[in-house]
DNA sequence: CCAATAGTGTCTGTTAGACAATATACA
DNA sequence: TGTATATTGTCTAACAGACACTATTGG
């Protein structure tokens, strides 16, 4: 990797690989999943093997800016167009690639598990959900620096549950608000007060009745639908302090 | 800027440039400020004469990772070492630049107006502190997309002001409950209930006595400095829900 | 009627917000 | 003693958390 001085003297720079890494989240079986790409066994190709967070090389052709990147491979690997996605932050340094100095921006995307059929690609041995607290996710390895980044995600997630309504977007609509509220059971892995809970989620005015929806059997609970899919709502207090 | 299709397969990617930002926060004549520097009438680079947030290009050679390239550029505009740094998040786009595709990587800084003597460096004509809410920022036109990473950085700091204790950083140790509040409603731009305030803080448990610290002249306060600079504590709720 | 899930009501301890009162310095 | 700032105390309306109760379906 030739350091480049070639070009007019104002950004003389040897420039640093760009890539987008994205945190898939989902819901599947009463656990927080995440999806993982296993790195392929080829030449030239880093840290094969092992698993890592999906993403690649920003295309400067194909992509008008960083967000259209993630969404384009978002959509390769879930078929997923319109998911929440949000910036996670970047992280780059000299020693996260060992082709050289690095920068990746990371997104986290949320989305019912519903038809997602995940992809590999190319670029992938193997693709999988993990529970993000599957005793089996600690112990891995991981490619770069994907084990800070996925900690960084978690936390970022599970911090911003406490007061958002970021859970909203694992669930397909309509959804029902015990469905709502064993999906923040699950982010957060504690109970939550079932009429504490109502009274908070329909204070904030974010949630649109859309009937009556079936169910198995007993009472037919009321279905609902984001107001607003475009932004998340912030409530004016956290969960539970007692925790 | 010709595409690169020279290295191995696997990474046969054209880069973009990289670049970081800095927003640097402090707090001068009672109002909340923006140290911003005005770009050179020079041939090669963009955006002549438009004001610009202090940053540059990632040195692969000097600096380690992505934060090791902010401190030094915030070192060399204002010669302090170690403020409170923070990751605002990354912009990248195939037109933020007109040299080409290009992603910084946004960090947001807080300081004591204290001992800054903020100095030009290269690539600078003139450095200057604007006010946030200064009219006169809102009317200037700035290189790059720098105005949107502003209008960002400035809304992150509001917000998270409203439930953390960010503030003391633009504060010189050791300081009094007075000036923090002062700090409060200075970034706020709303007065804070003085009673309210103080148990707030204290029963954060952030802050430890220094002792008694003088003053002019009236009832002498309590000096406080931080527990632990390392991290900001955040408050279980937000200030005013009445706003 | 019973079981199971959805949804509502009630009570109570805590606390934020408003504001009043006290403390300590200097003149 | 008066004034200015620092610090503490009091009162009250609002509300979260806990939990009991009602509602609506199917068997």
């Amino acid at each position: 990797m030739p350091p480049r001085k070639s070009d007019s003297e104002t950004h003389d720079f040897a420039r640093p690989l760009t890539t987008v890494d994205i945190l898939i989240f989902t819901v599947i079986d009463d656990a927080l999943k995440l999806l993982l790409v296993q790195r392929p066994s080829v030449a030239d190709e880093p840290f094969p093997g092992l698993w890592a967070l999906p993403g690649g090389f920003v295309d400067i052709d194909r992509d008008a800016d960083l967000e259209a990147c993630a969404r384009r491979k978002l959509r390769d690997k879930t078929g997923v167009a319109s998911p929440y996605l949000e910036q996670l932050g970047s992280w780059g340094s000299a020693a996260r690639d060992p082709r050289g100095w690095s920068a990746t921006h990371a997104y986290f995307a949320l989305l019912p598990a519903d038809g997602v059929a995940p992809a590999k690609g190319a670029n992938a041995a193997d693709v999988a959900w993990f529970g993000v607290d599957d005793p089996q996710l600690a112990r891995k390895r991981f490619a770069f620096d994907h084990a800070a980044i996925l900690r960084a995600g978690v936390e970022r997630l599970r911090s911003k549950v406490e007061y958002t309504s970021l859970p909203a977007y694992l669930l397909a609509e309509p959804f029902t608000l015990p469905q709502l509220q064993r999906t923040y059971e699950i982010v957060l892995g504690r109970p939550v007060d079932k009429s504490g809970f109502r009274t908070r989620m329909l204070a904030a005015d974010f949630l649109a009745e859309v009937g009556i929806v079936e169910s198995d059997s007993n009472r037919p609970p009321m279905g609902y639908r984001l107001k607003d899919r475009a932004r998340p709502v912030l409530f004016p207090r956290t969960f539970s302090p007692r925790g």
